[in-house]
DNA sequence: CTGAAAGCGCTTACAG
DNA sequence: CTGAAAGCGCTTACAG
C-alpha cells in the first residue's frame, strides 16, 4: 500500500521513456509535444498507478515560482486580521495559490526578519500591513520585482499597490453623526502610531471637531502586546476629562478595553456616554447597547488585495502601474451613539 | 544599490574558490571543516558585502528539509483558532519555523486537498484540527514518516499524537453548576458532528442530567459556513421546548448566535434562561450580563502542540511513540449562570 | 586545509 | 514524434 515515492525519474526508468517526456505528459502539453495518444495514456496511467506526486518545492526552483503568497498581517488572531485572511486564503486558493502567513504584532523589525524570511522562499507575491518604518524593506522587494500589494495602511514614498478603506471619511461622518446627537466633547482614542489608517480617521475626527468649533480630546496610546493595558490608561485619561460626553474607539481592541473601562467606571452607554468604534465585530453587534461601529467591506477588500496581486503575478504588468483601490466602509448607527431624546 | 540576486556560485567564481567552501562556511561549518580563519572572514565579508541570500526552496531540494510546519485548521477567523494559531506561530518561530496555514471550514475534501498541498511542498510537520473522516489520508502522512500532532479534537484509530483539553469532565462540573444553582430543563446546543470533542462534551452534559434524573435537550445543528442560519435553528428549537430554562452552548459561534436567538426573543438572562458557553472571548466577557465559559487555555495548548511537534521533528522518535497531551479547560463562572436568589 | 563531483527532482531549450 | 543534456541553487560524501 504505502509504496516509497516515485520520482519522475523512477516512472521514466519503469516506462523506459525519457524523463522529458514524462515530465510533458505530466502537464498536460502532450499535445503541444505531439506526443502520441499511446505513450500518453501508459504514462498517466501509470502515475495514476502509483500515485505520483510531483515534487513542488523541485519544481519550484526548476520554474522560479512557488505558488504561493506571503500574508503579513498585525495579528491574525484580531477580528479584523483574522477574518481578512480566511477570505483572502479562500480567494487565493481558487487561482492556485497557497498562503504564507505572519503576524507581526506591530513590530517592525519581527515584520522584517519575516519579509526577509519571505523573499528567501521564493513566494510570487506578498500582501502586507506593514507596521511603521518598513518602507525601505518594501522597496527591496519591489526592486527584486516581486509584486507587493499594501492593504489597511499606506507607507509613504514607495510606489506599490494599496487597497484600503475611506478612513477619514467615514470617520468624520461618524462624529458628525455624533454631533447631530447633540454630543459636545467628543474624545478620540487612538493608537500612539504614525500609521496612515490612524492618522486618517484622526484627521476625520479634527475635522468634524473644527467644523463645530468644539474642543478635541485626544488619548494616544502606544500599542501594547498585552491588551489589558490598555483599559487603565482610558480610565485615567476619561478621569482628567470628566466632561467628554461620547469616545471615537480607533481600532476594535481599544473599543474592547475602553467598554471594560467604561463598565468599571459605572459609566452609562449612551446616556453619560455616547460610543463609536472603527471596525465591526459580534461584540459591538450584542453589547448592550449595540454599539455603533463603522464596517470595513472585508469581501471587497479582501477581493481587491487578491484580484490586484494576480494581476501584477500572472500579467507581468509595466512595472510602473501601481493600483490604488478605496472600498468605502459604512457606519452602522446602533443605540450607542443615540442621544434619548 | 539593487544587486542582482547573488547564488554560492557566484560568489565562489568571484572569490575564485570551491563553492562547497562558500556553504561551509556561511553554514557555519569553517571550524569543523577546518578552513582557514583567513579564507571563511574573505568569504563572510564578501557575503555581506553583497547581501548574499541563500535560496532556501534550493536548499531544502538538498536537504529534504523545508523547516516549514504546515497547520491545518476550521477557521483562521474563529475566536478559538485564530489566537491559537496566533501563539502556535510565535512558538514555532522561536525554532526557526514559519507556519503554512489554512482552513477547512469544516469541509474534509478541502482538508484532504490541502493536506494533499502541504504534503507536495514538503512540509516538516502537520498541525491539524481534523474534520471528520480524515482518518485515512492522515494515516497516508503517517506512513510517509511525517510527523503530525492532531488538535482539539481527537480522530480514532489512527496512531498519532493528540493535545486538547477535558472536554467531557469540564462539561460535566459546568452543567453540575447550572443544577447546583437550581437550573433543572438544561438544553444542550451542538453541532451535529461526530467529532471528538463535540462527542465528549455531550457525554459531560448527558452525564450530569443523568446523575440527576432530568431531561435532556439536545438540539444539533449541522456545521454551517454562514453563522446567520443558526439563529433561527435556535429561536425555532426554544420556541418548542418552552420548559428550558438554561442553555449549554457547545461552540463560541453557536453562543453568539443563542445570544442574538434569545434577544430576539425577549428573553432575560439569567432570570428567563441560563447560559453557559464552550470556549471564552472578549464578548462572553463583556456581554451584559457577562456569559458564564469554559476556557480552553490557549498557551498550554499551543505550547503541547508544538513541543511535541518538535520533539517528533527533531528526535526522530521511534515511529510508536504517540503524545496524548490533555490540558484541563476552566470554568469561569459570571453571571449567566447565577439564579438570583 | 580545500576542491571536484554527484545529487536533490524537476523543466525546457535543443537536436534529431 | 521523442530523447539527451544542461540547469535551477544548494549540500555533502569523497578525495587529496
Amino acid at each position: 500500500m504505502a509504496l516509497k515515492k516515485q520520482s519522475i525519474n523512477d516512472i521514466a526508468k519503469h516506462l523506459k521513456v525519457a524523463k522529458s517526456t514524462v515530465s510533458f505528459i505530466i502537464n498536460g502539453k502532450a499535445e503541444e509535444r505531439r506526443i502520441s495518444k499511446d505513450l500518453e495514456k501508459r504514462v498517466l496511467d501509470y502515475v495514476q498507478e502509483v500515485g505520483f506526486k510531483p515534487h513542488l518545492l523541485a519544481k519550484s526552483l526548476a520554474t522560479g515560482k512557488s505558488n504561493s503568497i506571503g500574508l503579513i498581517v498585525e495579528n491574525i488572531g484580531d477580528s479584523f486580521f483574522g477574518p481578512i485572511a480566511l477570505k483572502i486564503e479562500e480567494k487565493a486558493k481558487k487561482s492556485g495559490y497557497r498562503i504564507v502567513y505572519s503576524s507581526t504584532l506591530g513590530n517592525t523589525e519581527a515584520a522584517i526578519s519575516i519579509l526577509q524570511l519571505f523573499r528567501e522562499t521564493q513566494v510570487d507575491g506578498f500582501i502586507i500591513a506593514p507596521p511603521a518604518n518598513m518602507e525601505q524593506a518594501i522597496q527591496e522587494v519591489l526592486e527584486e520585482g516581486a509584486p507587493v500589494v499594501i492593504f489597511d495602511r499606506i507607507l509613504q514614498g514607495i510606489e506599490t499597490n494599496y487597497v484600503g478603506t475611506n478612513n477619514e471619511e467615514i470617520t468624520y461622518e461618524a462624529c458628525c453623526h455624533l454631533i447631530t446627537q447633540g454630543f459636545k466633547q467628543i474624545a478620540f482614542v487612538t493608537l500612539d502610531s504614525v500609521q496612515s489608517q490612524m492618522q486618517e480617521r484622526q484627521a476625520g475626527y479634527a475635522k468634524s471637531i473644527e467644523d463645530n468649533s468644539y474642543n478635541q480630546y485626544i488619548l494616544e496610546i502606544p500599542y501594547l502586546e498585552d491588551r489589558a493595558g490598555y483599559k487603565q490608561q482610558i480610565i485615567d485619561f476619561l478621569q482628567q476629562h470628566t466632561t467628554v460626553d461620547a469616545v471615537f474607539f480607533a481600532t476594535n481592541y481599544l473599543c474592547v478595553s475602553g467598554l471594560e473601562a467604561l463598565r468599571e467606571m459605572g459609566k452609562s452607554i449612551p446616556d453619560d456616554i455616547g460610543v463609536i468604534v472603527f471596525d465591526e465585530n459580534d461584540l459591538f453587534k450584542l453589547y448592550s447597547p449595540p454599539i455603533t461601529a463603522i464596517a470595513q467591506p472585508l469581501d471587497a477588500l479582501s477581493a481587491g488585495i487578491i484580484d490586484t496581486l494576480m494581476k501584477k503575478i500572472t500579467k507581468k504588468e509595466t512595472r510602473n502601474s501601481c493600483d490604488r483601490i478605496i472600498v468605502p466602509s459604512s457606519l452602522i448607527i446602533r443605540q450607542s451613539s443615540i442621544r434619548k431624546k
